[in-house]
DNA sequence: CGTACCTTTGATGTGAATCAAGAGTAGTGG
DNA sequence: CCACTACTCTTGATTCACATCAAAGGTACG
């Protein structure tokens, strides 16, 4: 095992306060989340929650990889989200008896921290901005979800392809037309968040590099030309 | 044009201390919110707002019938969600500074309110039990956007079907074998909201029907066998 | 009672899954 | 350092669920 797993002290206040949800809120507030805060290590492989399980607080990723997904009884399991350092999960359920609609399982040794819902309804008390923060974090999420209903519904498995791509790379605004980027985590588990198997991606891959509009050697991507690949509809 | 649409006055107070969002304010914050309720007739196949558009508050069907949907370029569409009486959308976007991701048109000449959000942002500020309530209306959305995600992904059309009728059982848990339903909308649009043709829902009722499972009548269902239908697994 | 749209039914097509081997690529342990 | 095991990834052949195309009923409504 690698040195991902550092035994270091956490500064957690720290951490905190750099999250997105958090990072309005007086270091006095921040002092009381982090006394409701619990360390959670998590090893490649092994399950947070299972689908069905009751929720109890919310996560945040602080280094390492999560995957959220359904699980299948053909054995295939349909990734719904990978998820790495700074983001959250299961703040819905919180507002919800209901039980997680969704598994989690590390993708590679990470850290969490599991924060109880009593204080962040205590929070939400007391601070309406951390309201406002929280109301716009879940309706940041509906949307991509919304987007992701969109782009499983009526996009092609090459265009699902070509939209991922595109959405890795760092701003596309500008008039740069080539990109480096590197793959999160293996194909597989991206196949099955694009909602294909692993055979169709590698096609998808092969194909859109015959090309000449992608260069693929493992998990470095190289975009030759961005916008080429923008207009890219079979 | 049928009488659907009666030019009586609207009891706003009462409509709006119905919904569920809005159920546990004291009638002074019923009456701000009032004030800030445009009345919003849309005939059917009218459109309220397009895919893009900048959002402007939030609505609530009254009466009438509502879908959203995104548009595509082979002028086919998908049907994202069909909202009727004291159902609310658009809140999500009131959060974010996107234009709305889907567009919104009439199924039937329907009537909405539409709310601003200057007073709703005004209620999170001093009521956090509203938050609350708002959070936990995302919450709902959020976990059937999710619930939807999963269905498409790793159920057959058939089963997409046997769930969507499922689903419209009022309490499937007591021991009633048979059921009534009656389908809320045209079998085009509920064949596009479960992501299919229309000749394949077509197909699958036949089936259905054929193997004993469901009686079909153009709108009325009967469900023979609850059970027997649960247990559906092509 | 006719026009316009739903719905059904049949024949055919196809995108992506599945099945089946190989070819890397990594971590493991001697 | 090299085999050993275990994946992950690629490539090809085949299959299948569902879409598409086409045309005929139904149904609603002006």
């Amino acid at each position: 095992m690698h040195e991902t797993m550092h035994e270091t002290k956490l500064d957690i206040p720290q951490i905190l306060s750099r999250l997105p949800l958090f990072q309005e809120l007086a270091p006095e507030q921040i002092a009381a989340l982090e006394s409701a805060c619990r360390e959670r290590r998590l090893a490649k492989g092994e399950m947070l929650f299972q689908k069905g399980d009751p929720p109890k607080g919310f996560f945040v990723v602080v280094f390492g990889q999560v995957k959220l997904a359904f699980p299948s009884s053909q054995g295939n399991e349909k990734v719904v989200q990978i998820l790495g350092p700074r983001q959250s999960f299961g703040e819905a359920m919180m507002f919800m008896d209901r039980p997680y609609p969704v598994f989690a399982e590390g993708l590679v040794d990470s850290l969490l921290l599991q924060i109880g819902s009593v204080p962040v309804f205590e929070l939400l008390q007391r601070d309406p901005m951390f309201a406002r923060h929280m109301l716009a974090g879940l309706s940041l999420r509906l949307h991509s979800l919304v987007q992701d209903v969109e782009t499983y519904s009526l996009r092609s498995s090459a265009q699902r392809v070509v939209g991922y791509l595109l959405q890795q790379c760092p701003q596309s605004k500008s008039g740069e037309a080539s990109f480096d980027i590197s793959l999160p985590t293996s194909k597989q588990v991206i196949a099955s968040r694009l909602n294909l198997t692993p055979e169709t991606l590698s096609r998808i891959f092969h194909d859109l590099s015959a090309n000449g509009l992608i260069g693929v050697s493992g998990k470095q991507i190289t975009i030759n030309d961005v916008n080429r690949l923008r207009e890219f509809d079979l």
